[in-house]
DNA sequence: AATAGTTTTGCAAATGTTTTCATTTTTGAC
DNA sequence: GTCAAAAATGAAAACATTTGCAAAACTATT
């Protein structure tokens, strides 16, 4: 293509017609005549013309990004919740501009600062866990934003999520209330991570209100992966001694758990209770269905488009945040103790 | 925050030199004096300046994006994908616009639109099957773009992915050898999905080789789902006449139905083989282990990323596409018809 | 100390659009 | 057919940068 791309003022030539006349009949139609309108789009159509959006950021519109940065994507995890955003956000005419730290808290900090020079109209991020960098730098230039999946009274900034303590608290209880004093507990790294370190949390204290506590021994720390997470408990099963429950600190782990029992031939709930977190596809159809916390990963994506558009168009009456409480999803593979 | 955001200008005042230094300094440091650098360093620091980088796409520089749109980012099939491409396109420069599409094709015309607004450099989808608008936009506005997921020599875009007949074919044939003679197929809707119809096809094709044919009752069409298809397959099962051999549009897919067997008390593969496609985290560790084809997603992502960027910088010696052979994963959901 | 060459810097034009204000055209009433 | 008001359009300034070119400031050489 020897001819250089279409601009708003070759649409106006051809148009016969002046460059404020296009940009009008874009930005404002009313204010134009039905027959110009007719000229100028098929100029547009003609020669291709596409808006350059770049041109209009310029004069502080808006350019309708969101940034949205995520540990990963790898997972199941956050899959629901990012699908749920993007789907809401798109529907108000928003488009995400999406990047993954794995888990690196500076990496995360280096692209929100990309994101900003690309000037996005917001920023969602996962948890409420980030470097002091990132939250000085979302501040300092004021944009608006969002902290994902997990709620706190007292977060830095507004955030829509579960509270992934009670979570936490919720499994812990129903397993002790099923009356296991021996309990294992499997869960994902916790640096960077609140979440997991909340949840944890919850469930020691849960345990503690009894008198109980998970031994050395048997906490386990796996990376996210239904792999890693099914070596981790084939091992510990094959100890002599064997606990007779075992708290997952998400689903996916809990599914390699539960692979694990199942090749070990260790019958589930009726030798060892599984119980997740997270409630993800697949664990309501797990056979035996899975025990596991229900985080709702839709509703939270839903409402944390709609607090952020409402912040960036600044809504005053847009919420400062909202907390999606957690629900226990009692299935089939926790059991009474035998 | 009363006074207005700092641009350049304010960066160059703060300093004691002309905007162009600053500009300078940014773009090409080796033409500026080191303490001079030096100080604009520090009156950025001071100002908290963003660079704009809509002020540079204007210029005609590329602003380091590449918009992806992907039917879903809701499952496992892309996840792999999506997250190997973005990684090896961050570490080349570059950030991911992301979108998804649900499966319908106007969409993706709408958001490839956009996207083209926001000038990214360049673009990415998944898949061959396209609107001819799509191809037609991306085509006028020479936009360098890769079509990821499937290859085809004929395809009208630079493709780096698998070959989804083969993987289908491949399957048919590992199940045919094994001496199934009645085989129901599960598969995702095939309109809008080419990857689906080309399985399909593949396997149908290789069936046909022996003579062999699925019955219209034993070709179940499921949403892309565990529960989905668990329940289909719990339907097509408690039919007196009963398949010998199950083959699975993809392992999600695969994952509901081994579930459906489970919960009905069927062996596998004693009674029934089960065969997936994709090889999807977590089916290598399932219990028993999913029988797939392994379609290579972290290398068909990172050879993608490679391609776009050379496309995209213009690297002359840029293969035109890649194909990335799928392979069979012969694990223990297949055995001989008894 | 003067010269030539090199490095560093600044000025001003250019980029593609929006917007304010002024001008022209149209409309409707008489 | 005239006039005022309303509607539609255009000219030019503004936006935040980059860049070609020229001027200024250094270096090295004599």
């Amino acid at each position: 293509m020897k001819e250089k791309k279409a601009d708003i003022i070759a649409v106006a030539k051809a148009a016969r017609v002046s460059a404020s006349t296009v940009s009008r009949s874009f930005n404002h139609p009313e204010l134009v005549k039905a027959a110009t309108r007719k000229k100028i789009d098929a100029a547009v159509r003609r020669l291709g013309y596409i808006r350059n959006r770049a041109a209009q950021t310029i004069h502080g519109i808006r350019g309708g990004t969101i940034g949205l940065i995520v540990p990963t994507v790898d997972h199941a995890i956050f899959a629901e919740l990012i699908q749920s955003f993007s789907e809401n956000v798109e529907e108000q005419g928003f488009t995400i501009l999406l990047a993954s730290h794995g888990y690196r808290l500076e990496r995360e900090y280096a692209i929100a600062r990309k994101m900003l020079e690309h000037r996005v109209d917001g920023m969602a991020l996962i948890g409420l866990e980030h470097s002091d960098d990132t939250y000085g730098l979302l501040q300092q230039q004021n944009t608006p934003t969002v902290l994902l999946w997990n709620y706190s009274d007292d977060a830095p900034m507004p955030c829509v999520g579960s509270d992934n303590y009670l979570a936490g608290h919720l499994i812990g209880e129903h397993v002790v209330r099923l009356g296991h004093r021996s309990i294992a507990a499997v869960f994902p790294p916790i640096s960077g991570n609140d979440r997991a370190l909340q949840r944890l949390s919850g469930v020691e204290n849960a345990l503690a209100a009894r008198g109980l506590k998970i031994a050395e021994s048997w906490r386990l720390e796996t990376p996210y992966s239904v792999s890693a997470a099914k070596e981790k408990v084939a091992g510990l099963i094959s100890l002599p001694q064997r606990p007779t429950a075992i708290i997952c600190g998400n689903d996916v782990l809990a599914w390699g758990a539960l692979h694990a029992l199942r090749r070990a031939g260790v019958s589930v709930p009726g030798d060892v209770t599984i119980t997740g977190i997270g409630d993800f596809h697949g664990s309501k159809d797990f056979e035996p269905s899975l025990t596991t916390v229900r985080i709702p990963a839709r509703t939270i994506g839903s409402k944390a488009a709609r607090l952020i558009v409402a912040l960036i168009i600044k809504d005053s009456d847009a919420e400062s945040g909202e907390l999606v409480p957690p629900e226990l999803a009692l299935r089939s593979t926790s059991g009474p103790v035998r």
